[in-house]
DNA sequence: ATTGTCGTCATCCTTTCGGGTGATTTTGCC
DNA sequence: GGCAAAATCACCCGAAAGGATGACGACAAT
């Protein structure tokens, strides 16, 4: 919605931006015609010189107002890209109560999910890691697991842990 | 790479193309000048019509040139919409590549992050217990994991292993 | 024919994990 | 106050995992 209404207020600043910039161009235009008409007048330039002049100026001119007439209408191409964005994650609190595992024994299978070892596990609840390893040895034993990538697998199945 | 290639190689097709277009313009742009003059001499026209027929003809066909210039890259703008739906999980095989991790790599991730120990991955797979830890230990390099559920964690947010 | 990758297996060594057991403290509840 | 559940910590010991290194054969690419 912001990036909506930037983009929207953008487009019309660029426009305007862009017709002061015509306007200002169309009267340079005028300016140089006459000034290499009286070049022309005085000093007797070839005709070609002149129209090659023109020529270069309006073709340079022309380039550009093409290139800015198409700039603003970009391709949009919209890509579906799979996101497992899926609902927010809710455990079953069910099934914690029907296997009796604790909140502690439930963040820490949640932490050991994430990779982390029972020492940074430890290091970030601020306990020992004798304490993380009976945790996680309660929580084994409650999920039927004798290790712990066994633990995080059963933990997934049964909606513990995201 | 090889989309880097593909598009290189169309840049350069483009760009020869356009210089080619260039060079027929300019060709076109001396006759065209050599006619005018003729009709001019012969005629005797006024120089303000003559320069306007001139500007008003390369204004146009600069605004061609600039618009065909832009028509042919239209800037893409890839939209990514999130979609819920996490379908039937496919391997992110552009990611196994850059990571460099071999088929039986993958096959020995997706074992671990089955649950199994090594021992039991050795059985299922008829080969030795060295043989699994050497593999789990490359694809932990290249994963850059320390432990095999730090493994297993970095493998699904590559959309290695479901 | 040489090179490179992959899969296989091994050995040595260190670290981590897990089981078992016991103990203390905290917390909530009757 | 006393009880029970939860959380905390400690020690020992075996098993598992992980790091480092070397080696060998198959196979494809050059």
């Amino acid at each position: 919605m912001t990036l909506k209404t930037e983009s929207e207020a953008g487009a019309r600043r660029r426009a305007v931006r862009d017709i002061l910039i015509y306007g200002v161009c169309g009267g340079l235009l005028i300016a140089v015609l006459k000034l290499t008409e009286y070049r022309f007048l005085v000093v007797e330039h070839s005709v070609e010189i002149y129209g090659g002049l023109i020529a270069a100026l309006f073709a340079g001119l022309g380039i550009w107002l093409g290139l800015t007439l198409t700039r603003k209408k970009p391709e949009v191409i919209i890509k579906e890209v799979e996101v497992p964005a899926g609902g927010p994650f809710v455990v079953d609190q069910a099934r914690v109560s029907k296997l009796g595992i604790t909140p502690r024994e439930l963040e820490i299978l949640g932490l050991i999910a994430g990779g982390l070892s029972n020492r940074e596990i430890a290091a970030r609840l601020f306990v020992s890691e004798n304490t993380v390893k009976t945790h996680s040895s309660r929580v084994f034993d409650k999920l039927g697991a004798k290790r712990r990538t066994q633990a995080v697998q059963l933990g997934k199945e049964f909606g513990l842990i995201p």
